[in-house]
DNA sequence: CAGGGTGAGTCCGAAATCCAGACCCACACT
DNA sequence: AGTGTGGGTCTGGATTTCGGACTCACCCTG
C-alpha cells in the first residue's frame, strides 16, 4: 500500500533532467563545433526548428548556453556555451567514444580528433585524484 | 531548394538513438548499481512500467543489457550489462560529474563513490593515448 | 524597383510517446 | 483463505515531436 517513493536521489537523474531531452546534447555539440547559430544547427541536427527553439531556450535558461546577438536591426544571435556547458565535454566525449567503439560503419568512426596538435584523441575516464584510468570494477558506491 | 540534408553523421547522435531515449540511461545505472529487477528498477527510476518494460528491451535487443531467468516457473528475470553496456560506463560516471557539480544541493552531492578501496573516485576525462586530462580547448576536430 | 535569398523563428494538425494507475497471473508465505 | 511479490499488460488521456508551410525584416542583384 505504501505509495513507496523510493526514487534514487541521484546526479545522473538531475542531470538528464536538464539536458536529456531529445536534441538537446545534439544543439550542445554543435556549440562544441563552433556552430552557434540557429539555421546551421536545424541543418546539422535534423531537428524540427520548433523543438530546437525549445531546446535552446530551455539550455540558456538552466545556464549552459548564453545567447548573444550578433547583429541588432535584423535581429540575429550566436549561442555560446558558459562555464557549466564547457564542462559538458566529457559527456558529450563519453558518447562519441561508445559510439565509435560500438556503432561505427565499416570506414570507421565519421570524425578523428586531436589532442595537443600531436596525437589522436582517444577519450577515456580516469580518476581525477588519482589519476589513472578507471573502470566500473574499482568503483564502489558509498551510501552516505 | 535542394532539400538539404546536411545532417552530421556522428557517432554521438549514433549513441543517441540508442541510449537517449527517456529513461533507457537510469535502467542502465540501476543494473550498474546492482538493481537487476525490473520492480526495483520502478521504484528506484520512477520510471512507468510500460516504459521501462519497452526501454529493457530495446536495451536488450540493442546488446547493452542480457536478460537471464533466474528462477523458471514463476518466471523471473534479471538484467546484466554486456560488454557493450559496461562501456557506458564513462557516459554515466560523466553525467553524474557533471550533476554533482551543477546540481548538488546544500548537502553535497547525494552519492560517494570509492576508488579502488582508498581514495575517492573524482570522475574525469581523459586521452587514453597521452594519459593525460583533456579540456575542450586542446582537442580539434579533424575532417577526414 | 522587382525578385530572390537568409536568419530566426512561429504556427499547424497529425503522429508518436509518455504517463498514472488499474489489472493480471503464477506462485510463495502464513 | 488471504496477502504479498515479481513481472509484466492494458487503457485512455496528456504531452511531445514531427515535417512542412508561413512570417517578418533585412540585404543583394540586376
Amino acid at each position: 500500500m505504501a505509495a513507496t517513493d523510493d526514487r534514487r536521489i541521484c546526479s545522473i537523474a538531475r542531470t538528464m533532467e536538464v539536458v536529456g531531452e531529445k536534441w538537446a546534447l545534439l544543439a550542445v555539440r554543435e556549440v562544441f563545433l563552433g556552430n552557434r547559430r540557429f539555421d546551421e544547427m536545424v541543418r546539422r541536427t535534423g531537428a524540427p526548428r520548433d523543438t530546437l527553439t525549445a531546446r535552446l531556450k530551455a539550455l540558456v535558461d538552466r545556464g549552459i548556453l548564453e545567447k548573444r546577438p550578433y547583429s541588432e536591426h535584423p535581429a540575429r544571435f550566436e549561442y555560446f556555451l558558459t562555464p557549466a556547458g564547457l564542462d559538458l565535454y566529457p559527456v558529450i566525449m563519453s558518447l562519441l567514444r561508445w559510439g565509435d567503439d560500438h556503432l561505427a560503419g565499416p570506414d570507421g568512426p565519421p570524425l578523428t580528433l586531436q589532442h595537443r596538435g600531436d596525437h589522436r584523441f582517444v577519450p577515456q575516464l580516469s580518476c581525477e585524484v588519482c589519476g589513472k584510468p578507471a573502470h566500473p570494477r574499482e568503483v564502489r558506491a558509498v551510501r552516505h
